[in-house]
RNA sequence: GCUCCCUUCGUCUAGUGGCCCAGGACACCGCCCUCUCAAGGCGGGAACACGAGUUCGAGUCUCGUAGGGAGCGCCA
């Protein structure tokens, strides 16, 4: 039997971190062993599901890469198979009709509480065999065994017992027909062949009856793989407050999907010493029984570490249309400057981001808006600017060829004929050519602006220096 | 309250009884390089939650304590 495993979000928000790395960890199972990966909506909340939040899931998997094999499937499109199961089971006296109201059972629990056991149903209606009638309040219920136990073999937090003893007889219908989430994953895991249940650890408690409720379905339960939470930087449940939890904005803030892929991947797992993963060696290597137990945190700093290595060492030319989106999200006109690609290699040892990037690519794609005053003061009212600025615009002019290397050499030969050090020339160029004094290398900057843009602006410069 | 889960540097982790007076990475600090800012190179501080037990020997096995988390829904 092929593995099959499943991301089953519900469309009630968008994809967040803990949910693709959920996705992440079943995607590469899938793919390390040559399964498949099966992508289900949990759609049963109705109040809650929208439109909207399905195309964000699928938009954030697809900006990752994680193509599913099959699905999406939608459980909202299942309901009938749901009732058939629902009645064989209760056919089969493996389930029975209840009848109490909310506030009975709200009740039901406070005494429970009250005895120091957990809130229950009673299962008072278990064993009445009262014949079937209409009620607002009617649901299915679930027979759970009240003796003996479960035990299931967690590829990631190994043994687990439970005593059915603390089971209650969980709800499959609910009074408006429609099927509960313990419900609706079984039928669905059974129908659609999972073999490999990976999901988060705030799972494990409904395991024991899922798996009860295979074995009154005849079914063969599958191997069940529950992850570790991330955590926001503070040890606490990851929220907004925490910055980006969605996965799309991250993208906004100029992160690689594969920079966010490698981090994931490395939080709750990792290989020896190894930091950088290729998607292909991400696939051989990853095992999901080599996950950690334990929550981890998130940590941006590391993440914009990893980003930036994935901007230095991939093909500027493929990183190239990403920075063109961010360009034009700050409403910078990529046609009105450098070739991006160029772009990208005079700034990725600056920067970790490509939001970053862009901002700091303003001083190539659009004129000088604001002076740096103290740098003006420093380095271009500086004894010599003039002259130095005079000169190179000479020079620069002047060039046969307009070339990085070609300006190094001009810039180092005007240093030594005019015997002054590299920092005399390239900081009031620098100044000169982007209005402040940080910028990348000084060649770079300059060829990257463009000759008559160069040109232009060590004139306006000078202009600026005399008033 | 009850049940279940978790616990190695600030963070992510290596470690499957001797190779560990605990290794790597990020972050931090220092030095070098240097046209600014970075990147890079070199170096530094920094952890086995606590207590018993098993063993010749425990980060590694067992039990307990403390701390953290999850679940206990006609939500998923």
């Amino acid at each position: 039997m092929t593995l099959r495993t499943r991301f089953a979000p519900s469309p009630t928000g968008y994809l967040h971190i803990g949910g693709a790395r959920t996705a992440l960890y079943c995607w590469l199972e899938a793919r390390h062993r040559g399964g498949q990966f099966i992508l289900r909506v949990e759609d049963t909340d109705r109040e809650r599901s929208t439109d909207a939040a399905v195309r964000a899931i699928l938009d954030g998997m697809a900006w990752l890469g994680l193509q599913p094999d099959e699905g999406p499937f939608f459980q909202t499109q299942r309901m009938d198979r749901y009732r058939t199961v629902a009645q064989a089971l209760l056919d089969a006296g493996k389930a029975y009709y209840a009848y109490e109201s909310k506030a009975e059972i709200e009740a039901m629990r406070a005494a429970a509480m009250a005895r120091g056991d957990k809130p229950r149903y009673s299962g008072a209606y278990r064993d009445r065999n009262e014949p079937c009638r209409e009620d607002p309040n009617r649901v299915l219920r679930f027979k759970n065994p009240q003796t003996g136990s479960v035990v299931f073999e967690d590829k990631v937090k190994g043994r687990i017992e439970w005593n059915n003893a603390e089971l209650d007889d969980l709800v499959l219908i609910r009074s408006d027909g429609f099927p509960t989430y313990n419900f609706a994953v079984v039928v669905d895991d059974i129908d659609m062949a999972i073999t490999e249940v990976i999901r988060g650890d705030d799972h494990v408690n409904n395991t024991p009856r899922q798996i009860n409720l295979y074995h009154a379905l005849h079914a063969d339960v599958p191997a069940f793989a529950h992850l570790p939470m991330i955590l926001g930087p503070d040890g606490q449940k990851l929220s907004k407050r925490h910055g980006a939890v969605s996965v799309t904005q991250y993208r906004e803030d100029g992160y690689l999907p594969h920079a966010l892929l490698n981090y994931l991947v490395r939080l709750g797992w990792s290989h020896g010493d190894e930091e950088i993963f290729s998607i292909a060696q991400m696939v051989e290597l990853f095992d999901i029984g080599d996950v950690n137990q334990s929550a981890s945190r998130f940590d941006l700093a590391k993440l914009g570490w990893l980003n930036q290595q994935y901007l230095k060492n991939d093909d500027p030319n493929d990183i190239a249309p990403e920075l063109v989106w961010h360009l034009q999200r700050i409403g910078l006109d990529p046609a009105g400057g450098p070739d991006p690609a160029e772009v990208i290699v005079a700034l990725r040892d600056r920067v970790q981001t490509l939001k970053e990037m862009a901002m700091r690519a303003r001083i190539w794609y659009a004129p000088i808006d604001q002076w740096d005053e103290q740098a003006v003061a420093k380095h271009l009212r500086a004894e010599g600017a003039a002259d130095v600025l005079r000169a190179a615009q000479m020079k620069f002019a002047a060039m046969p060829q307009w070339s990085p290397q070609s300006i190094h050499l001009a810039i180092e030969q005007l240093a030594a004929e005019c015997n002054i050090g590299m920092g005399k020339v390239a900081q009031p160029l620098r100044v000169a050519i982007t209005g402040t004094q940080v910028s990348p290398s000084i060649e770079h900057t300059v060829y990257l602006v463009g000759r008559d843009q160069a040109l232009r602006r060590i004139e306006d410069a000078m202009a600026k220096m005399s008033c």
